[in-house]
DNA sequence: CCGCGGAGTGTTTTT
DNA sequence: CACTCCGCGG
């Protein structure tokens, strides 16, 4: 092993990977070889000895800790034991062995961003916060204020004065209504993402449970670090405050996530908080040609924050030269791409080599249709998550009250459901319900009594049998699944058109359901550590073992890398996003966005545009990315208008010229009838 | 008090 | 365009 490391790693990576105690604080540009240098950091200290269960691998995104630990297990089959995860699984499970500390139930729930909003308007409501008489904000933009003013460390005001200025004189009411929303999250055990942090930095920094947990990981690395906020920070210092042995890596080129309050400061000043940190920097660029390489270090080069950076190829390849390609629409762009990839695919760059990014899911709607019509398999990475969607939550509504029969929220949505009952009855009924001190009780007293209407009764009956069922006997997370399909695919059918395509997500809730032993493992896991939309099912007849093409957002493409990457979707307006426009900051962070983009690109890369948008279904020019349209960014790009580069693959049909016309509007309209 | 239909609104990124 | 809010009829 210790051969390979000195043949496989550059001198800096080396020093990284065999520092072993102390501080050392990692700068790694894009595409620097970080990853590997965890890898094999990981697999250098389970090699030395060192139990892999006190290694502890907090990463950003459960894919990433996933991939690392995977890797290094090739060289150390003993590097699966590691304990990786994001901040927030990590939370999760040290707060389910002590919440009782804090005097919380380890069986808390958790609640995602719309439980939480649901929460945050009960709670406005019993403040009566919601005047008629007076514009407040929605639940979800209250939810946001209150979780930004958590993660930013900021107070409501600050938020409101810097966010929502048409609200500041609504900041004392809302710091009330965060109050509010915290006792109540306390009193009913429910804890949403804010709170695992917030919770954990309490556990750690108030508690004697940070001598418990430093006693049990020895040495702690944190990936991405660049994109930790104030509390993740703090967490991570109190986890290794005590031995001194982190390793934090990241680049401060890539911060993306100041919108949930990541903050570069985290970065700048890790090593005056460990004594004798060492720093490395990680420069050379192993994985794009120079030519791409000339594209990012130019949007540095444009930014205000000077980024000390300047990417340099070791792979001495100057490489095809980016191009930049306008289109008239979405359609036509989508077909140019779907032809360029199937070119591609047949000079040998399989289709898994190659990824399409953009900075908002919605852009890769037309593209999708495409990629659907030609047979190509993609998966899509990023934008709305398909447990978010009504019918997942719905189906997982009803499997939660089973789990915890005190889940109001979970209850208020079962309930609602019911033909005949509606917010009011739904608001009574849970009442009582968490006041019953088992789901069997429930049924009997509050489900049982028949002092409703005839409908109401009949579905509530049905609803009843289903819950006893369901929780008679011990059931696997798979069969309730199914049982609680069978009760729900009536109600599914009535509320929604097109329930036939909402069966695929549901499929997939079956699936993942049924490999789970326990319900609470589930429900858990879900909230966490959710699973990303499955693999859209294409009928590839020629290409049947074809791995699906990659359609990400930039921030679900982060540490990731392919040969060939499509960006698209380069407008003012998108990337940078219309919200970003009036704050100088946004903008930053924006143009960052579009480093970590290209930087993605090995061997070749595509940025793209077209001209004729839709905003609120008016259409509108786009205009280029101010971000692309500077001299020196275009010099360096080869410039294609849409006439050059179409096909014939799209439609090509004249406007009619010659045909005669034999229709009028009334002989139209009953043509139009006859079918 | 429920549920339907019409009007209005705002639209990112993630755990 | 999709989702939420509001007002009215049952």
């Amino acid at each position: 092993m210790h051969d390979d490391i000195k043949s496989k790693l550059n001198p800096s990576q080396y020093e990284a990977v065999t520092t072993v105690d102390g501080a050392v604080l990692v700068i790694a540009g894009a595409g620097s070889g970080k990853t590997r240098a965890i890898e094999y950091r990981v697999a250098h200290l389970v090699e030395k000895g060192i139990d892999p269960k006190s290694i502890l691998l907090l990463t950003f995104t459960r894919k990433a800790a996933h991939e690392m630990l995977s890797r290094a297990s090739r060289h150390d089959p003993r590097c699966k034991d590691v304990e990786g995860g994001t901040f927030h699984s990590f939370a999760f499970k040290v707060l389910k062995k002590y919440a009782h500390i804090l005097g919380l139930s380890g069986s808390f729930s958790i609640l995602d961003e719309s439980d939480a909003s649901e929460a945050v308007h009960r709670c406005g409501s019993k403040l009566d916060f919601f005047d008629k008489e007076r514009k407040t904000p929605k639940k979800d933009t209250l939810r946001s204020i209150i979780s930004m003013s958590v993660n930013k460390g900021l107070s409501v005001s600050d938020i409101l004065d810097k966010e929502y200025p048409h609200f500041t004189y609504l900041a004392s009411e809302i710091e009330k209504l965060r109050k509010e929303y915290a006792a109540y999250k306390i009193q009913k055990n429910y804890l949403d993402y804010d709170d695992l942090l917030v919770f954990l930095r309490i556990l750690l920094g108030k508690t004697d449970v940070h001598k418990k947990l430093s006693a049990k990981y020895r040495y702690i690395m944190v990936d991405e670090y660049q994109d930790t906020n104030i509390i993740q920070g703090d967490i991570a210092y109190l986890l290794a405050k005590d031995h001194g042995n982190i390793m934090a890596v990241g680049d401060d080129a890539q911060s993306i996530y100041g919108f949930r309050g990541s903050s570069h400061k985290n970065i700048m000043d890790f090593p005056g908080k460990f004594k004798n940190c060492k720093v490395i920097k990680l420069e050379d660029n192993y994985r794009s040609t120079q030519s791409i390489l000339d594209i990012a270090n130019t949007v540095l080069e444009n930014m205000n924050n000077k980024y000390s950076k300047c990417l340099k190829s070791v792979r001495h390849e100057e490489g095809a030269r980016p191009s930049l390609n306008f289109f008239k629409n979405a359609y036509d762009e989508a077909g140019w791409i779907v032809s360029r990839i199937k070119e591609l695919r047949d000079e040998g760059i399989d289709t898994h080599h190659q990824a399409v990014l953009f900075r908002a899911a919605y852009i890769s709607i037309p593209l999708q249709a495409e990629l659907s019509r030609h047979g190509i398999p993609y998966q899509v990475f990023g934008g709305l998550k398909f447990y978010e969607t009504a019918h997942v939550k719905d189906l997982i509504a009803h499997m939660k009250v089973i789990s915890n029969h005190r889940d109001e929220i979970a209850w208020h949505r079962v309930l609602t459901h019911i033909e005949g009952i509606g917010p009011k009855t739904a608001d009574r009924l849970t009442e009582e319900i968490i006041g019953k001190s088992s789901l069997a009780e429930v049924i009997d007293k509050v489900l049982a009594p028949s002092d409703r209407p005839e409908k109401a009764l009949k579905n509530t009956k049905r609803l009843a049998s289903f819950l006893k069922s369901a929780s008679s006997f011990k059931v696997g997370p798979g069969t309730l699944y199914d049982l609680t399909f069978d009760y729900y695919f009536p109600i599914m059918q009535g509320k929604f058109d097109d329930w036939h395509i909402r069966l695929n997500d549901l499929e997939a809730l079956r699936q993942i359901s049924s490999r789970y032993e326990s319900l609470a493992e589930l429900l858990g896991d879900f909230a966490i550590e959710p699973p990303d939309r499955g693999v859209l099912k294409v009928e590839a007849k020629s290409h049947e073992d074809e791995k699906p093409i990659v359609l990400s957002t930039i921030h679900s493409a982060k540490g990731l890398e392919w040969d060939t990457v499509f960006l698209i979707g380069l407008v003012d307006g998108v990337l940078p996003s219309a919200f970003a426009l009036n704050d100088a900051e946004s903008i930053e962070e924006e143009s960052r966005l579009l480093y970590v983009a290209v930087t993605r690109a090995k061997d070749r890369l595509f940025l793209s545009l077209c001209h004729e948008g839709m905003r609120g279904g008016i259409s509108q020019f786009n205009k280029i990315s101010r971000f692309i349209d500077s001299s020196n960014i275009l010099a360096r790009l080869d410039q294609n208008l849409s006439e050059e580069v179409s096909d014939g693959d799209s439609f090509d049909l004249d406007d009619g010229d010659g045909i005669n016309i034999s229709y009028d509007k009334d002989s139209l309209l009953k043509d139009v009838l006859e079918f």
